[in-house]
DNA sequence: GATCGACTAGAACGTTCATTCTATTAGAAC
DNA sequence: GTTCTAATAGAATGAACGTTCTAGTCGATC
């Protein structure tokens, strides 16, 4: 059994995938990680918030690393697109649609109710963004151009998280997934193939 | 003052945006409202999930409406997509941040928990990917191309939402559009100027 | 002007929430 | 083997939740 912090910490990222940041009581997270409400505080002196914030933050870092797998693994950047949406369509059939990354829902839930975690998600989004870009400007594409598109790709994921969740289908998913490789694609042939620049 | 159910309507949407469905008490709609409790179950006999539901129907509609306002005062599908963007991002910033799409947070929240919600939010959703789709079907796309671009036009608006509200800023807004006009636009000179079909 | 349904009003109820608290247990340090 | 800190354990607490319930108020209709 790996040590508590680790198991409260998995159990919280379920269940805020689940329902949400108000929606997951301490008790659920207690049962779920079968560890004792004092535990919790233990290792979170700062309540639910601070569970709530290091949730966000080691969920960042992990889709951060699988971001850098995929996008090392795939041929270029337009089919890293490509892969990035089709990763997300199987984990979501493969979860029966609960495995969407809860680092939107609870930045959409309480960004204007609580500072801490609305600043910790946007920590994790900025290290997103940061590693997209990267991912482009090595593709070739301006600093601008890139980070515009690195903002857009993950706008698109976690928007299309929603549209696939609310229709329990993920062919929405896929389908974007050809959209943005289309538009990194074309991009790049401006760039590099076009009358201009 | 407008009716009872429109005012509470109102109220909890606008509560909806800030706090999302479990982080909104009837108590706190009673009191934006101005109604009483007993008002609330006397207009949404089904309660907080009527209630709940009846916000994401209506709120639906009524960016239905404004979708179909800025298309058509728009000069072509293109110039549309910097309109809606654009419009979204006047929006977040006039309203300090919140004035943000309560389906989609609602959506996230619980989707996986009430289905009732879940099937709202779907309903709400497809109706706007119909719009969007009639109007790229209208300039000219293939019924496939224009549904799947459809869908990615949502997907990016609500996702740029998150981060929008996440970061406090607009930029990103304002850049997606720019690049989910330049994807409809690559899109078009395809299926019309192009070498196949 | 009496009657009646629609609406207003908020107290009451049982549950659940996040948090605090007091014990108890386990394991390293010496 | 004693000591001491870290971790476990869950009962206690007071506030807040959604819902139900009982009164009271209003305005139209006869």
């Amino acid at each position: 059994m790996p040590p508590t912090r680790e198991r409260i910490l998995a159990a919280t990222n379920e269940l805020f995938r689940r329902k949400g940041y108000n929606g997951t009581s301490l008790k659920d997270v207690a049962t779920a990680s079968h560890a004792p409400i004092g535990s919790i505080y233990h290792s979170f002196p700062g309540g639910k918030q601070e569970l709530g914030a290091a949730v966000l933050t080691s969920a960042g870092a992990a889709y951060l690393e699988l971001f850098e797998l995929i996008a090392a693994a795939a041929a270029d950047a337009p089919n890293a697109m490509s892969a990035f949406f089709d990763g997300a369509a199987t984990a979501l059939e493969e979860s029966d649609f609960i495995d969407i990354c809860p680092i939107g829902t609870v930045a959409r839930e309480v960004a204007s109710t609580n500072d801490v975690l609305r600043r910790a998600a946007q920590a994790v989004f900025e290290t997103w963004i940061d590693a997209a870009t990267n991912l482009f400007e090595r593709a070739g594409l301006s600093p601008d151009v890139s980070r515009s598109l690195a903002g857009t790709l993950v706008s698109a994921l976690e928007g299309s998280f929603v549209l696939a969740r609310a229709s329990r289908t993920t062919d929405g998913l896929r389908a974007t997934g050809q959209d943005i490789r289309h538009l990194v694609e074309s991009r790049l042939h401006v760039s590099t193939a076009g009358p201009i620049r």
